[in-house]
DNA sequence: TTGTAAGCGTTATCAC
DNA sequence: GTGATAACGCTTACAA
């Protein structure tokens, strides 16, 4: 207990000014590289900066230097395949613009959020987020911090948001289905994720096309590849005259593929499978998947444009993004 | 031109005190919550902020109170499915220490590695990442900037580096096929991406198992699942003897499926595959692709471990993350 | 309870 | 060329 010697004082100017022997703004101008200066003095400080192994302070540089930009991004699982290309698209978009990215993750735990977007607050301008908990919630952690969420419907008029078109999509889906020929569509959806919006999408497309939505159509799955596993096998025993199923997203589709082996069905003749998001990895199996395709990318960048917006003191705005449906081999 | 009106300067805590009616120093109190003053002061002095919109310069809070931790990461691609795991791993090490991560990307042109390296430099303490420009080359970027390396050997010793053990899981791999029965195997290796290591580990290992090194049984690849299926039909049209095929990493192992489909080949009954890295989609394909997996949250979070160590003034430190060859159904 | 003064590490301004 | 001196916006003594 007597070595303390805790947290070192950090190395200054004034230091490297004192063991150069020169004044601390002549060591700015060094390390900064401006002309006025003589070369011989230039060195005699960038040596005593290394020698100190100085650094300079970021927090002071942007004190008295600012418009250095930085953009908070939550996602929920950076290794959920929905998210590489919806970061990558906010680190291009962020780059365009010369700001920068602070990434974090609840980790599937949406309850984290208000405390992640506290702790961005201290370091961020702006946050961007794939966000589930409810609007009220968010709004009291930002404070008056401009976020914007992506993937869902917002209500908070301080919000900048990027909904997703689903019913056009689940449209677009059911009626691809339908004009297949298919009748009995089952519905693989997902418990609660804050995104309720798929299962009346499904129903109403169902409805326009004169499909009936019988029992036990519409199961519900853990958002995993054996979650929707045990989702589309507990559906075919229970309605084994379902030909085709809609599933809450591509990762539940991959489940539906994994019971198929299982129970030596074949996609899509004895069984048509949609997804939704529109993953890479739906078209590296076999079949690859078709899919309601989601551009992520430029979810991304929208919501960067948007963070833009709010930082400059616009008024909140709400893009949607369409969606598309890619028909590959499983429908 | 005439509405200039740029750069409206920031709302400052001396902004909200004017408009309060108080000192600048009461409204510093009301804001961080300090317990002594009138709570009747403290209303109306958030009042006053949340008109003003004011929200506190992160740089003047960092100057006065130090502490704050930001790790800059830097990847080749975001999409790339070997990136996700690696960031997760950062990020949840990062976090345990509270610290904050600043993620960016260098799109697969590891040109750009020493420009985003000196653009971290300005917000990050320490930068982590997984870089494939020369030693010198980022030295020169880095400056005295705390840098850690991932995936492959380093010589500088300022550098912190996490080495992946490559002879050991190339030796298992090739191991493994000898020991099936395989004498024949090639490899599929990359052009140029800073990994030179695993094909003269490939040498090794096939010497080793007294197993030939014949000509054309090595044939390069661009790293896409295209680049691999290129590769595959090559090698496959100029050594039809070959029974087992060791690729440079899974990505390209993907390809290895995608020619055998169009080729009518079945793995691993007319050829083996045994991939490197370990990437989930693995376990998604039929059959189940068998590869030498690394385990690349690990490695992150030994980066950040790294990364803390330089940080605290201690000398780099190289660790080598062990491998482990995953058999599934492909080999 | 509230205000005044000092200082965090840097850059900009202006003398010398 | 170089060095005082004053900001930048905030928090922490300390005084009132």
């Amino acid at each position: 207990m007597s070595e303390q010697q805790r947290a070192p004082r950090r190395v200054t100017l004034k230091d490297v000014a004192k063991r150069a022997g020169v004044s601390h703004q002549t060591v700015s101008r060094a390390i900064n590289d401006k002309g006025e200066i003589d070369p011989e003095t230039r060195r005699r400080v960038l040596d005593a900066a290394r020698e100190l192994n100085y650094r300079p302070s970021r927090f002071a540089r942007g004190l008295v230097r600012p418009g250095a930009t930085t953009l908070g991004l939550i996602v929920s699982d950076v290794e959920n395949p929905f998210f590489p290309e919806l970061i990558a698209g906010v680190i291009e978009a962020a780059e365009e613009r010369g700001w920068q990215v602070l990434i974090s993750s609840t980790q599937n735990h949406s309850g984290r959020e208000p405390e992640l977007i506290r702790t961005l607050a201290a370091q961020a301008d702006a946050v961007v987020g794939y966000l589930s908990a409810p609007d009220a919630t968010l709004a009291a952690a930002a404070g008056g911090l401009p976020l914007v969420i992506m993937g869902r419907v917002v209500h908070e008029p301080a919000f900048g948001a990027i909904e997703v078109d689903t019913h056009a999509g689940v449209r677009a889906a059911v009626g691809y289905l339908a004009a297949r020929g298919h009748r009995a569509i089952g519905m693989i959806d997902c418990g609660d994720d804050g995104q309720p919006d798929r299962r009346p999408a499904f129903v109403t497309a169902m409805t326009e096309h004169d499909l009936p939505v019988t029992a036990g159509a519409i199961t519900e799955a853990d958002l995993t590849v054996e979650g929707g596993a045990a989702a589309f096998t507990a559906l075919r025993t229970a309605r084994p005259d379902i030909t085709a199923v809609f599933t809450f997203n591509d990762m539940l589709a991959l489940g539906v593929y994994r019971a198929a082996r299982r129970l030596h069905l074949s996609i899509p003749d004895d069984c048509a499978v949609i997804g939704f998001d529109g993953l890479p990895i739906g078209e590296l199996i076999d079949p690859p998947l078709s899919s309601v395709a989601l551009d992520k990318r430029r979810m991304g960048a929208l919501a960067v444009a948007e963070a833009a917006r709010l930082l400059a003191g616009e008024p909140a705005t709400r893009a949607l993004l369409p969606v598309e449906l890619v028909i590959r081999g499983s429908a």
